[in-house]
DNA sequence: TAATTAATGATAGTATTACTATTATATTTG
DNA sequence: CAAATATAATAGTAATACTATCATTAATTA
């Protein structure tokens, strides 16, 4: 697996970058240090400026690699989604039954991110924080619409889509496959963010993922699906 | 039900404003504007400075009564889901069936708010919009932690803790009441935003309120709990 | 009613942010 | 080696998120 997922490149919207920043050393050191920093000080008080002193180049360096953090940030999650979007489909591609490859499909999306697969310049243990912490602000904007017009969340929602027909594959009568998929993505990010910050409000915790609650959430929903 | 409602005060946490905005008129118009700007041009470009022009009065008044517009955003959506906890004891404090009391709570949690009960200066129609629109930001920074044991957010927490206190009374067995609570809680504005933004995410829609979907979410899995 | 206090308004000022623009200096490539 | 390209350095601007000071007005109470 390691040797494949070496070859692959996850495809961004050319929209989000001003200049790709696979293109260049620069360019990897901005997305590799971003990453490190937004983790550590919060996207609030991240900065340019900052990371420019971070990397030992300058802040217009980086604005010549992306228009503003926003974008920065759109860019880092969409990579992300686009990893994990790999990581689905690469692990439940060869299990034929629906109700097996659902549950391999939840396992991979809500799992706490342990090891960084070190093919890249990206962490994915931290990127996994980030998205946890702050992917909500890139699309609780007043410019959603025009930048999701502009196909800004195209992974994001291709992600939402495959589950949505995963969880349709097991039950075909299922009404809330979209609902459920997207419960299951969003819910997931929370559950951990709650783990970590407000441990009276759920039930994981060390060692109890949310994998479990959200497998048998999914799977009594669809067993006994419209009644209420 | 609207009479009794008067006479009821949402009491927030004295730490969230620095002159409590009920006590003048000045101090309510701040509250009924800023709700009103923060819908209309969004939380990240609404400044005090903005505010205290469109009350016709001064940026340096505005922060005799809120220390940011963090707090401020914190007093709002405190004051919201005050609102929305005294909602759900009313309508369910009635009903002796736990099945019958849940599935009530359910509903009032997550309906789309219509009507401003008018009582107030506070319009809940336009207060939801900003929950659904803002909420995260106001936990997702890096002051979480301390802002949490500074009991910034002891109402929200408490309306989960009583969602998952009625899971419980309908299945004593279930494993991850709190993780349902808070699923259903954060799920429900995720879905609100998601029929507004990202139809392609969502079966909810005009005339399909998030309220059935989570309804049988929650008691198909309290029915058939601990399977997998 | 005058005096006092409290609330609000006006103005100014600061550090930081989020950029843009310009010019200089490296580095790469033809 | 020349030309093109990428990066660095510096400066500058408008806006933000405040703080501080002082003036004015309104409300309270001695």
């Amino acid at each position: 697996m390691d040797q494949l997922l070496q070859s692959v490149t996850i495809r961004i919207n050319d929209k989000l970058y001003v200049k790709d920043p696979e293109s260049s050393e620069l360019g990897k050191r901005i997305v590799t240090e971003s990453i490190a920093m937004i983790v550590d000080i919060g996207f609030e008080s991240f900065t340019f400026r900052k990371l420019g002193i971070k990397i030992g180049s300058n802040e217009s360096s980086v604005y010549r690699y992306f228009e503003n953090k926003h974008k920065l940030l759109l860019y880092l999650t969409s990579w992300y989604w686009g990893w994990l979007e790999y990581q689905l489909v690469f692990a439940t591609n060869s299990i034929a039954d629906p109700s097996e490859r659902l549950k391999r499909a939840i396992q991979v999306v809500t799992r706490t991110i342990e090891e960084d697969s070190a093919f890249s310049h990206i962490n994915e243990i931290l990127l996994n924080k980030i998205v946890i912490n702050e992917y909500s602000k890139s699309y609780l904007t007043k410019e959603v619409d025009a930048e999701n017009k502009d196909g800004y969340f195209v992974i994001y929602k291709r992600l939402v889509n495959r589950i949505s027909a995963m969880i349709k594959a097991v039950n075909n009568e299922y009404e809330y496959p979209l609902s459920l998929a997207s419960t299951v993505l969003e819910g997931s990010l929370h559950q951990h963010f709650l783990k970590d910050h407000f441990t009276s409000l759920t039930d994981c915790r060390e060692n109890v993922d949310p994998t479990e609650y959200f497998i048998q959430l999914v799977f009594n929903t669809l067993t006994l699906d419209n009644n209420g």
